[in-house]
RNA sequence: GGCCCCUUCGUCUAGCGGUUAGGACGCGGCCCUCUCACGGCUGAAACACGAGUUCGAUUCUCGUAGGGGUCACCA
């Protein structure tokens, strides 16, 4: 850190397509935009990339602004819509037409096809070549459409200085006369994203690097602007598990989904998010604002990464223990209420939240949480788990009077008392500590494991929990 | 297929010519212990391969293999 790292004129911008959710490629994509402008002091833009009318939907964008305040990647300013900015990118493919730097080219879906099928035929790399880059427009079909092309240089190489990948050359002749405007009058994405960068006063375009190949022939179209190259970092892809494309089934679903349906708390998800790819030294557990002061993209790692969830549960579960227990409470509580089926009002939030330090130490998600805490709100009679079943066979009858006979004589229900008691009824019975409180746990929760015994002895409360024993008691001892 | 990029334990990574190649997740063992966790200790586990350069290569260069990206009037 410090003042020699400060660059307020550093601007980054993430943007997105609306076509689906913020899916944890695009996060992480956001997240390095959002700490290197951070990092440098400078701003962090956001733009919806809302060209292409037909997939773009209101629900995807409604999803990625929600999974960026999920993540609290806050960005300046308002987000830029890029399709409002049509007009604009128009005016500069003409601007280039007349600087010399594209041309109208007349040729139809049909000749571009048969130029591609010729090309396949002699068995050579095809790249589009249109005769009217040369022609004198005045030879057009009267009123025919056309679409306008950028000329792309056809001798020598262009090199990118790639603040992640390096120094990366690509000859010239590897380039084609990419569309900038169809023939609707529409712009492309790639005169789209050169336009809006450089009117946005981007200075960093950190992306993925499927976009490598793309920033060679954006640069031609900069040069052909005379507008000022920005400094790109093309981070690499996260593959899947088994090093294949980041695909559905590898777990790449939108950040909503590992909030919603996975449980997964924010900063865990930026801390695995900001490793995968990225490191400092032995660190792993880093705070966002540690973050910030330590991040650099030029530390990015070149190699793809591959997505781990045993890693992203495991910093979970580390976040989940640091976590406050009334927020805690309230993530638990939706999922709570829908297993007891009763409205979340009806949830006793006080005792969730009592229950959090014992519960959350426990839990590697969200999820996992809710469901420890279950049996605190579970009615009688409790419904036994199979392990909570065996537990309690016949013989742990009389262990289980002697317990309740115990608890009922104990004067103070805390924690302290209730070992002595329970201790005592073991010591008395020559029994390990296991042999009881295993029977009272399965009578107490219903469950095979739970906090511990004198935990949820006082967390029950002195009603609940002698009834709990009692209804094991009870029924055994009829004989 | 053309072009471009990548390659350290199973996974994420540290390393930036000389290290017993470090940490973390996961896995095994031990301790703690009322179950499950947490925590502590500990073990197995890597420089893709082949040539160079060099006194010396995980580190620099070039190949090979493998993986990925990209070749649209999608973004």
């Amino acid at each position: 850190m410090g003042a020699s790292t400060q660059n307020p004129r550093v601007v980054t911008r993430f943007a997105p397509s609306p076509t689906g959710f913020l899916h944890i490629g695009g996060a992480r994509t956001a997240l390095y935009n959002w700490l290197y402008a951070k990092h440098m002091g400078g701003s962090f833009l956001l733009r919806i990339e809302d060209t292409d009318r037909a997939r773009s939907t209101d629900e995807a964008i409604a999803a990625i602004l929600d999974g960026m305040r999920w993540l609290g990647l806050d960005w300046d300013g308002d987000v830029i819509f890029q399709f409002s900015r049509a007009a604009r990118h128009a005016e500069v493919a003409h601007e280039l037409i007349t600087r010399g730097h594209a041309y109208r080219c007349y040729l139809t879906q049909d000749d571009l096809a048969a130029l591609r099928a010729s090309a396949e035929a002699d068995k050579r790399a095809f790249r589009i070549r249109s005769p009217w880059r040369e022609r004198d427009p005045s030879e057009a079909p009267a009123g025919a459409p056309y679409v306008i092309r950028l000329k792309a240089p056809t001798q020598g190489e262009t090199t990118i200085v790639d603040q992640v990948q390096g120094s990366v050359t690509v000859a010239n002749a590897e380039l084609d006369d990419m569309i900038l405007l169809r023939s609707d009058g529409t712009p492309t994405y790639m005169l789209s994203v050169v336009v809006d960068d450089h009117d946005m006063g981007v200075t960093h375009v950190i992306r993925g690097d499927d976009h490598l190949n793309n920033a060679f022939r954006q640069l031609a179209l900069i040069h052909g602007m005379d507008w000022e190259v920005p400094v790109y970092a093309h981070v690499p892809l996260i593959h899947g598990a088994d090093g294949a494309k980041f695909s559905k089934r590898h777990g790449a679903l939108g950040v909503n989904a590992y909030r919603d349906e996975m449980g997964y708390l924010p900063e865990a998800m930026n801390n695995y998010l900001l490793k995968l790819g990225w490191g400092h030294g032995d660190d792993e557990i880093i705070s966002s604002a540690q973050a910030v002061e330590w991040f650099d993209i030029a530390n990015v790692g070149r190699g793809a990464a591959r997505f781990d969830l045993k890693k992203l549960d495991n910093l979970n579960g580390h976040y989940l223990r640091e976590a406050d227990d009334a927020r805690l409470a309230a993530l638990a509580l939706p999922r709570i209420a829908a297993h007891i089926g009763a409205g979340e009002a009806e949830i006793d939030r006080s005792l969730l939240t009592r229950a959090m330090p014992v519960l959350k130490v426990r839990a590697k998600t969200v999820i996992e949480l809710a469901e420890s805490a279950f049996f605190l709100f579970e009615k009688r009679p409790l419904v036994m788990d199979e392990k909570a079943a065996t537990l309690l066979g016949t013989e742990s009858s009389d262990v289980l009077k002697h317990a309740y006979d115990a608890l009922v004589a104990t004067p103070l229900w805390e924690i302290e008392r209730l070992e002595e008691s329970i201790k005592g009824v073991a010591e008395a019975a020559g029994l390990g500590l296991g042999k009881i409180a295993q029977p009272l746990r399965a009578a107490l929760t219903g469950r095979g494991t739970s906090p511990g015994i004198f935990d949820v002895l006082v967390l029950l409360g002195r009603d609940e929990s002698l009834a709990r024993i009692n209804d094991h008691v009870a029924v055994n001892s009829e004989s």
